[in-house]
DNA sequence: GTTGAGCGTT
């Protein structure tokens, strides 16, 4: 099929803009997008029924009606003109709704130019439904941006549809995808207890207590000190727990990440025996250790122990006689 | 003051 363009314009009734359709005659919406930052689809006025029809889309390819795109304006879809559409559109697609748990979460933004800000960000999404967080991650010293942020939305359909796209900001093509820390179903692990992370120093375990009630009751919360930006909270329902793990939750604006508290090549089969309790047995101790980095400590500590009984043991019986009492 | 694939002061 011969190029073919395809005019495009915000209203029916402006001027429209000549967009490229792609050699079998589709219509990419990323193509769209590029000039009209947010869209999500196209529709158009049907000769005969004097009706707006939406253009049949499909994994981002915009597919002409039946007639060809012919001469017609065809007019932008962005997520927030209407919501009606986008319940039918998921009504239609119910094998994926059921998939998907329609919880929102955290979107990492890759891409950003240096001078992009917050507020660029929110502008920019905004247009795709409610936002609810935006960071742009900065060196701490310079202030400079990393080319990277976040980005949360109060709707999973304006996720679904930042997620499915590419986005022109400030210039630059960016992506927005989960980010890596989300960790994927595996095997639920049976802790009451979970581990809060990227704390602000200014959250009280009062407030953690106060949040974390509205999920179920709250048996402990417990944040270290000196302030190390992470917390426990622990629940007197393992399954309470285990449903926010993985999750992205916001505390005073801030989002924390809920993962399990104990770590995935924990000692699980101490637990399992109900001899060490979730509280600070052992096995959580030395996980806490691992955790914060002090068990090298402890290691380096542990041997030169063994160093001194080595090195005392030549004027005593045995290198444990330290032990005897006489 | 520089950069351009990545992953959030655990």
């Amino acid at each position: 099929m011969a190029e073919v363009y395809v005019r495009v314009a915000e209203e029916e009734n402006e001027e429209p803009m000549e967009i490229p359709s792609e050699d079998d005659g589709t219509v990419l919406l990323s193509t769209v997008s590029a000039q009209f930052p947010g869209a999500c689809g196209l529709r158009f006025r049907s000769p005969v029924s004097q009706c707006m029809r939406g253009v049949r889309i499909v994994e981002g390819v915009l597919h002409a009606p039946e007639t060809g795109w012919g001469n017609m304006v065809y007019v932008v879809n962005y997520p927030k003109d209407n919501k009606r559409k986008m319940e039918e559109i998921d009504a239609s697609s119910a094998v994926k709704m059921k998939r998907g748990d329609m919880k929102t979460s955290d979107l990492i933004v890759l891409g950003l130019p240096w001078k992009t800000t917050e507020q660029d960000l929110k502008d920019y999404f905004s247009t795709f439904g409610e936002v609810i967080m935006v960071q742009v991650k900065r060196d701490g010293r310079s202030g400079n941006s990393k080319g990277f942020g976040f980005v949360r939305f109060t709707e999973y359909e304006s996720q679904e549809k930042v997620i499915a796209q590419r986005h022109m900001i400030d210039g630059r093509w960016c992506d927005c995808k989960f980010p890596n820390s989300k960790q994927g179903p595996d095997e639920p692990l049976r802790s009451r207890k979970v581990f809060v992370g990227r704390c602000t120093e200014d959250m009280t375990t009062d407030e953690l207590r106060q949040f974390f009630m509205q999920y179920g009751e709250v048996t402990d919360v417990f944040i270290p000190k000196p302030f190390r930006a992470f917390a426990f909270v622990t629940f007197a329902d393992d399954q309470v727990a285990q449903s926010l793990c993985g999750e992205d939750l916001i505390i005073k604006g801030v989002s924390v990440h809920i993962s399990n508290a104990e770590p995935k090549h924990g000692n699980r089969q101490f637990d399992r025996t109900g001899r060490f309790g979730n509280g600070f047995g052992t096995v959580s101790f030395c996980t806490f250790l691992k955790k914060t980095r002090h068990w090298k400590l402890l290691t380096v500590l542990g041997n030169f122990i063994i160093l001194y009984i080595f090195l005392h043991s030549g004027s005593r019986t045995s290198p444990f006689s330290f032990c005897k009492s006489n």
